[in-house]
DNA sequence: ATGGTCGTTGCACGA
């Protein structure tokens, strides 16, 4: 069996629902996973998304903030939503498809602007959630299974427009990096992305500020797709879908997509 | 060194 999977920080669900229409009609992932839903769950718009065959739906939510879903033309059941960090805002889901794979879906916080925990309490609720990741991790291995989301962190050189600019800017500071780097060592976690795209400037997220955008290319790589290391070798076909970025009204993140040959 | 743009909500805050 082959599953393609998407993961895109959406930005808000409802106001967003033509271009996750355009998304599944153009590209037709099997697996949808979605961050940044800023919508409770009973008012994520359903009823298109099951008329493309996306039937089947996992999610947390909450009013304004956060929030993160699972669509799937795979039938799909529930495997669990985490608190990390204890901060009762909706950033996990997890999934399991029929074929025994489990997906899970995270929207890790931005951080805010200060990458100093004494001085900035979001920071350090982002370096405590990867902490509790890597800790989860620890205490049970995950096996055949896909973690994706925005983690709002780009790790390497090239996941930015210019390392030595950006790394005292949260998402690429080296305490970040050294959190996310743990928990991918925990749970034997590989990056798909970069497995199949190891060379070049590769990003998923471009800020609404920049004035032309795709001209300015002040982009990062801050959504990810891991595949434990019982499953890395089926995954292939690794791509940003870069010129979502430049659909009407869009997010100010790409999606990311892979597909895995199980 | 600064300001730049969105979305949601309620008359700011988070990203």
């Amino acid at each position: 069996m082959s599953f393609s999977l998407a993961t895109w920080n959406i930005n808000s669900v409802r106001l967003r629902e033509p271009i996750v229409l355009k998304l599944l009609g153009e590209e037709a992932p099997d697996v949808l996973c979605l961050q940044e839903c800023k919508s409770p769950v009973d008012k994520i718009p359903l009823e298109g998304f099951q008329a493309l065959g996306y039937t089947h739906m996992v999610a947390r939510g909450q009013k304004g903030y956060n929030g993160v879903a699972i669509l799937s033309k795979i039938p799909m059941i529930e495997a669990g939503a985490e608190d990390f960090a204890q901060l009762g805002h909706a950033r996990h889901i997890a999934g399991r498809l029929e074929n025994g794979v489990t997906i899970h879906n995270h929207y890790v916080p931005a951080g805010g602007d200060v990458p100093d925990r004494d001085v900035n309490e979001k920071f350090g609720q982002k370096l405590d959630y990867l902490t509790d990741m890597r800790d989860a991790f620890r205490a049970s291995a995950p096996e055949k299974s896909i973690l994706v989301g925005d983690l709002n962190i780009a790790p390497r050189e090239d996941d930015v427009w210019d390392h030595k600019k950006l790394l005292k800017i949260v998402s690429h500071t080296p305490i970040e990096v050294d959190h996310f780097n743990q928990v991918m060592e925990a749970g034997d976690w590989h990056d798909v992305t970069r497995a199949d795209i190891p060379e070049g400037l590769l990003y998923s997220w471009w800020s609404y500020r920049a004035k032309d955008w795709d001209a300015a290319d002040k982009g990062r790589r801050l959504d990810h797709v891991w595949a434990t290391g019982d499953i890395k070798a089926a995954a292939h076909s690794s791509r940003v879908l870069r010129h979502a970025r430049g659909w009407e009204k869009p997010s100010d993140h790409a999606p990311v997509f892979a597909t895995f040959d199980l």
